[in-house]
DNA sequence: GTGGTCTAGACCACG
DNA sequence: GTGGTCTAGACCACA
């Protein structure tokens, strides 16, 4: 698989295992990597990006606890077959919550018209990500 | 002035000191500080919020270097006269940018409904303040 | 907090990193740790056991991800308030499923009575940790 | 012999080869496999579990180490004439022992009650083989 | 070939 | 003082 797949920036203030976690986390929510897909090794990533090979370990390691990834042994690792579908609508949108009341605390704030706030966020919810 | 205008969470990622520096921008950007309205005493903010005075003191002098605050001597800290006239509707809006944006990110990474997403924040600005 | 709560064995199999947090995981379980209870430092623990900081580093983390314990910022790391009590009766049983099978199927490979693995097992299950 | 004797679970932490190697051990002193039963060939159990032939190949060697298995010339492995009369009750419970002993940390750990544990390990005893 | 573990040592952010 | 991140390089287990 290319290691290309993955962009990493040094100069951002994120960790780059969390760069690396993230989109691969992203990838896979999108179906753009499916169960069953293997992903580039520990050392491609890392000599692709001239980062530390633990670096990208560090990443893998963490989905593959969080039950995202699983390890082939002796083949890498690969996207897991999850029982993993998330959780309930209700479920989901309390996962959701918190960054709700985040934006409605700052929206008050900033007193800003409630109109114009969801008319932002309704436009925000339709670009594609990224 | 009371130092529970403001928030603190100390569990979240977001740094302590830059929680206060952003609260404090957007009331002043919102006209809810005024130039010339005092600001709380360093010793008032930590004891309010149980944090190290060190911290609400960074959070003071980061906006005292952008001009945002100045220092009354003896007085305490003060909302600069500058050009703080509250921000237009157009730089408030763009304050609230980074809350909105990972409100959407995390919406479509949770895989949930715009209207439903929409029509939790609508409730949420309709609420009273805490 | 003293560094000589944990114990750590080079010579085992079992890495160091998960020694530590799996103590740590026990101690929280029998409240032998409470909420609240700071941890000897990773710099304590590493000096006292003469490991690398960054072995200690990774249990702390991997206990902060499952949310048994929290980082107070400048202040060390301490076990969770955690909202996490453990899920339903049924849940539970469910996640001791898999051992269960394992032990039922040895158990057949060596056409063992049932009465005597039962026996065994309830004499396990009374006895104290460790 | 049928190479379907055998189970193989490629997500478990066990390694395979470990997996297999422990089987087989188990079902000689149950007196399953007796001296002089031959054993599938090590691609019949490759193919048949999809896993490298390699890894049998070290499962078996390592038994042979044992003195548990014997290589017959030409005609693959055997169980060993040896002293391979099925082991005693007692050494067969010994066997089972580190799979009651994970059993009941988990049980501990998930804070089971006993008669629920027994029960279903119980019911799991009585079932068929899967 | 794969990933996992550990070390020694550096630098940074936060309080 | 605290923990977090990253590197370079070593060694090991597994397939």
């Amino acid at each position: 698989m290319d290691a290309r797949i993955l962009h990493v920036d040094p100069a951002s203030p994120e960790p780059i295992y969390r760069q690396i976690a993230e989109q691969l986390r992203r990838l896979v929510a999108a179906g753009q990597l499916r169960p069953g897909d293997g992903l580039p090794s520990v050392r491609e990533v890392a000599a692709a990006h001239a980062i530390n090979p633990m670096t990208v370990s560090r990443a893998y390691s963490q989905l593959e606890a969080e039950g995202v990834l699983e390890r082939l042994r002796g083949k890498g690792m690969a996207v897991a077959a999850r029982d993993n579908r998330g959780g309930s609508l209700a479920a989901r949108m309390q996962l959701l919550e918190p960054a709700l009341r985040e934006a409605a605390r700052h929206s008050r704030e900033l007193e800003l018209p409630a109109d114009r706030v969801l008319a932002r966020l309704r436009q925000l919810l339709g670009e594609d990500e990224r």
